[in-house]
DNA sequence: TAGATTGTTAATCGATTAACAATC
DNA sequence: TAGATTGTTAATCGATTAACAATC
C-alpha cells in the first residue's frame, strides 16, 4: 500500500518547482539541498524530506541535477499532461483568469466561459466566446473537460457546482466565498480571495501593535 | 510577553467569521462548539482551543453568542477598521479586484489604480481612474494607504514592490508569481494561482491513480 | 581515495485531539 | 439543583529538524 503524501507537502511542490524553473532559465546545472535552502529560506532537511517522499532524486556528493528535478517534480504534479478547462462565471474575475495566458504554459488551456447573464452572450475573451449556462450539457459531451473554474456569486455557487457535478465534472476551483458541499470523489481547491485579505489583515494589525509597545 | 499565535490558527479565524456570519443572517442566536463543529466538518476541541488562544468567549452550559463572538472575530482581524487599498498593476486581474464591490463590506476600499501601461490611462473602473505609477508618490502623500496589491507581471513585481515600500507602503497583497524579497516590518499575502492550479491538478491525478487500483 | 552530499533514521517540536474539572 | 458546555490540562499524533551512515 502507498503512503499518502501530506498536503502539507503537496502544498510546498510548487514552490521548488517554482524555484527549479528559474534556475534553470539562469542555466544552472546542478544545486545541493544546502544551497536551494538558502535561497528558499527553508531547511535543507525538509527539502530532503520533501523530495524523497516521492524517490530518490539526487545523488550523494553531487546534489540534484536542476533539468531532471525539474522534469521529475512536472509529472508529480501532472505538469506533463493538458488539463481542460471551463470557467463559469464570466464577470471579471471569470475573464481575467480566462484571459491570462500564462497557465497554457503549464498546460492549463481555457476551452470555455459560461455565465447564466445573457448580457454576456455577444462578449469573447481571447476567441473564447461566452455561452449560456445551457449549453453547458453539450458542450461537455463534445469536449473532454478536466477543471471546471467557479467564478459565481456565492449564492449561485452551490446550485452550479452540484450541476456541474451531476453532468460529470470531478474537480472544481473555487473561487466562490463558501464551502461547497460536493460528493468526495470530486475534488475542489479554494481560493478564498477574502479570506486571504483577512489574514493580511491581522498580520498588519498585529505588526502595528507590537510597534506601539516599542 | 505575549504569546505569538500560530498562522495555522489565523489561517481558520476567516472560516469561523464566515459561518458565524451566515449564522446571524439565519437568525441563530447561540452556538456551542459541538454544533458549529458538525457544520464545519472540524472537531469542537479545535474550536475551542482556537478561540481561547484570545480569550474566552463562550459561557459553560450556553455556549457562544453568535452575534457577539462574531464582532470579536472581526475585531481580532481588523474588521472593524478601514483598510485603504491601491492596486498596482490595472490589467484585467486589477480591474477584477479593484471591481469586486464585496469587499467594502469588510472595510477593504479600493481607492487607486496604477499602471505604467500608458494605454490604460483614460480608463476607469468603478470610479475609479487609472493613474500612471509616476503619481503614485504625489499620491500616497495626499491619501492613507494600508495595502498595495501587486496585480504586476513578475517581470515588473520586484521593482515596484520595493519602489512601493521606499515609498512607505507596510503591507503587499501579491499575486504576482514570484516571492519577494522585502525588508521584514513589511507584511507579505501571497495569492498565487498557478501553485493553486498545480495542486488541484497534483490532487486530480493522485484521484485517477486509486480510480486505476480498483 | 577524500570530500561532498544524499537518503533515511532518530530526536524534537508544534499542532491536534481527548479528557475532565470548573462553572454557568 | 441537574445538565450542558466551556476553558484548560494532558495525551497523542504528525511534521520538522538534526544527525549520520551510505555512497557517489
Amino acid at each position: 500500500m502507498e503512503k499518502e503524501i501530506s498536503q502539507a507537502v503537496i502544498r510546498r511542490m510548487p514552490r521548488y518547482y517554482r524555484y527549479l524553473g528559474e534556475l534553470l532559465d539562469d542555466g544552472v546545472e546542478r544545486i545541493s539541498s544546502n544551497d536551494l535552502s538558502t535561497r528558499m529560506r527553508v531547511t535543507a532537511s525538509q527539502i530532503r524530506q520533501d523530495l524523497n517522499n516521492f524517490g530518490g532524486f539526487g545523488q550523494q556528493g553531487y546534489g540534484y541535477n536542476v533539468k531532471y528535478l525539474y522534469d521529475e517534480i512536472g509529472k508529480i504534479m501532472g505538469m506533463n499532461q493538458q488539463h481542460n478547462i471551463i470557467v463559469v462565471g464570466a464577470g471579471k474575475l471569470g475573464q481575467a483568469l480566462a484571459n491570462y495566458i500564462k497557465f497554457e504554459k503549464r498546460g492549463f488551456v481555457i476551452i470555455g466561459l459560461f455565465d447564466v447573464n445573457p448580457a454576456l452572450k455577444g462578449i469573447s475573451v481571447r476567441g473564447i466566446k461566452v455561452r449560456m449556462l445551457d449549453e453547458l450539457e453539450d458542450f461537455l459531451k463534445e469536449n473532454q473537460v478536466d477543471i471546471a473554474t467557479l467564478t459565481l456569486p456565492k449564492e449561485k455557487a452551490d446550485e452550479v457546482a452540484n450541476m456541474l457535478v451531476d453532468l460529470g465534472i470531478n474537480a472544481i476551483w473555487n473561487f466562490a466565498h463558501l464551502d461547497l458541499q460536493l460528493p468526495d470523489h470530486v475534488v475542489v481547491e479554494n481560493v478564498h480571495l477574502s479570506d486571504s485579505l483577512m489574514q493580511l489583515s491581522y498580520n498588519i494589525v498585529k505588526t502595528e501593535k507590537s510597534k506601539d509597545k516599542k
